[in-house]
DNA sequence: GAATATAGTCAAGCAGCTTGACCAAATCGT
DNA sequence: ACGATTTGGTCAAGCTGCTTGACTATATTC
């Protein structure tokens, strides 16, 4: 594959996903939640599960534990998360998604569904199975990290 | 297609954008071009073929025209573009690549295949065409916007 | 030819991140 | 067991890249 064929790849990839962060925002406005921003979704990701502390979440987005703190402090006066005491370690705290918070993230995951759908149309639901398996296994696991 | 997958494939899709990006600026830097951040590739990819002005830059990375400007100014500051009169309007002004900004152009586009090639070691030639493809097909024609 | 729109810059302000310093709790080493 | 070190978290200050607002000069419209 050649060079210009490699970095169309990559601007076809690049404004893909910044795209989709776009859309997903949009949509997640449009189901009536205000005050966030992408990076927020993120966050949302890594919480979803069972929680996870300041440092859990700094290393995740990649930036500082300070970054980190700040945004989970926001995410704490719009409602979105909480601060737990952590069950083993007493100077961890626990960030845990409130019910708001998971409301959040269900209409985060449908306006996702939603652009993927979108591109389903384009390609067929074969077609799209196969961009999924092949993006899967070429993604990496580390920090998540914007795209510029 | 359900909700949880489309998570998980735009997940997979950012993340893989967000590692590209990463790995294209660091196979840049070690090609000795520095104080350079991913933004000023996506100007770059801009400016290329003929030039263009503020407002084409602004349009095309999807912020102000002020931004625009002061991203020119740096990039002029560190010899990689300048400005020349617009031969069709005294108002304008054509931003254009020196040959500091190609020679960092190609480094970028080496970048960007060495990562490429990562990928095709792992799905083999003819899957990577295939996911070059719906790429290509599904991507945007707008702003390329930061990935969050 | 006056009114309006467009290209670009200057200036000020802000949001999100960084570095640096610090405290409290946990872990390590002897 | 206990001092030394590491780790989780916050506070404070500063920087950078972006924004909004105001302005000048040239083009375009009627």
């Amino acid at each position: 594959m050649q060079n210009s064929e490699a970095m169309a790849l990559s601007a076809a990839l690049l404004a893909t996903a910044g795209e989709l962060t776009q859309r997903i925002h949009e949509g997640v406005v449009a189901r009536g939640f205000e005050g966030l921003r992408p990076a927020h979704g993120f966050a949302f990701a890594r919480l979803a599960p069972d929680g996870a502390t300041v440092t859990d979440l700094a290393a995740h987005l990649g930036v500082t534990k300070q970054a980190a703190s700040q945004l989970v402090e926001e995410l704490v006066r719009k409602g979105y998360v909480e601060r737990r005491p952590h069950p083993d370690d007493a100077r961890a705290r626990l960030v845990v998604l409130t019910e708001l918070g998971w409301a959040c993230t269900r209409a985060a995951e449908e306006s996702a569904a939603d652009a993927v759908r979108a591109w389903a149309d384009v390609l067929g639901e074969g077609e799209m199975r196969a961009l999924y398996t092949r993006l899967v296994s070429i993604a990496p696991y580390g920090p998540i990290r914007p795209a510029w």
